[in-house]
DNA sequence: TCCTTATATGCAACTCGTTGCATAGCAAGC
DNA sequence: GCTTGCTATGCAACGAGTTGCATATAAGGA
């Protein structure tokens, strides 16, 4: 399991509330790890418990005070620990490839839509990661700090981050069109 | 939730046991679901006393008897209903990435052995996926029957599943060229 | 004034998935 | 005779993830 982890490289990237976290899971990180917020906010706790984390009780003006966490030692070191622990590559869940063969029996074209549905969704994200790619990685590197950083492992790291997402989404969208080549090739009923 | 569904789509390519299924999600269908043989032998039970399969006893020589499982009409429509109902483009769980964007507050240069680790893992797969178009893909279509099938729709719609695998497993594989390459840049240590 | 929307946090119940363990038949080798 | 290994099925406990619901502040519009 991971969420810890994915909730402390976020929370090193930049603290937060339980509410901004469950924020940057819906773009940002959570490209490459999806959670809601009611397992943000149980995590949180326990995390908090752990002694991960610190929180800081924020009063805000026009809006519910919130508690902004951060990474506490012993969340660094567990972190630390993870990122030295061999992991295994990663079990998948393509529904749609399930899909794709169940199709065989039953009507392959009745798919069709089905597919080009998915395609427009892969074809905005990678319009959405190349948009984000252009806001913030092109032009001269420049650290939070405002200073010339020639090596900025967090920017860099991100950075090769998101083009594994886009030539995730541009393999996606070459096969979708493979298989609606493949399907169009069956005619309508069996 | 779809085990149930990708356990039909392979009863329906071939009636099986519990066991025989067990082993075709370590290959085949597992590239794109996977299961362990817990998991199966209890929703094989939920679909059985759903009326979704039927089950033979199978005695067998020199080995234990086997429960052979098949499709019933039943899960014949529930497979009908799910192939029909739209599914939303799936969540992604990437270890790797997390890892990657957390290497940035520890050691870049120490997840090299594990990138190089992952790409190792994915050139086997790619290895294994191409064999088995070779194997199974390659020659003119013939249905199992025997007969000339111009348009055998389980052999088309697995070979088009499988191209998806196996361009799933290039763009990794440069991908993660392009991360070693990444994480080369930083020195050791920080 | 009421309704909607956004911020902000949380509980409870349930389902799904993983891990560890248990059992049993039979073959092959030491 | 004993161990190892493969086939074959299963239980129990736990942990992770999902879904539905609940609560509260406050801004903005109908």
């Amino acid at each position: 399991m991971a969420l810890e982890h994915a909730i402390l490289v976020s929370l090193l990237e930049k603290p937060g509330s339980g509410y901004e976290l469950a924020r940057r899971f819906e773009r940002s990180i959570g490209y490459f790890w999806t959670a809601t917020h009611q397992q943000i906010y149980r995590v949180l706790k326990r995390m908090e418990s752990d002694g991960w984390v610190d929180v800081r009780d924020v009063p805000q003006q026009g809006r519910p005070d919130k508690k902004e966490y951060s990474v506490a030692d012993l969340g660094r070191a567990a972190l630390s620990s993870w990122l030295h622990d061999p992991i295994e590559p990663e079990s998948v869940r393509h529904d749609l490839a399930v899909k794709i063969r169940g199709a065989a029996f039953d009507d392959p074209t009745a798919l069709i839509r089905e597919v080009e549905r998915h395609r427009l969704a892969h074809r905005d994200r990678l319009a959405h990661y190349l948009a984000g790619e252009t806001r913030d990685f092109t032009g001269p590197a420049v650290s939070t700090a405002g200073a010339k950083a020639p090596l900025d492992a967090e920017r860099e790291l991100q950075h090769v981050v998101l083009r594994g997402g886009i030539a995730y989404e541009r393999m996606m969208i070459e096969w979708l069109d493979d298989v609606l080549a493949t399907l169009a090739r069956f005619g309508p009923g069996r």
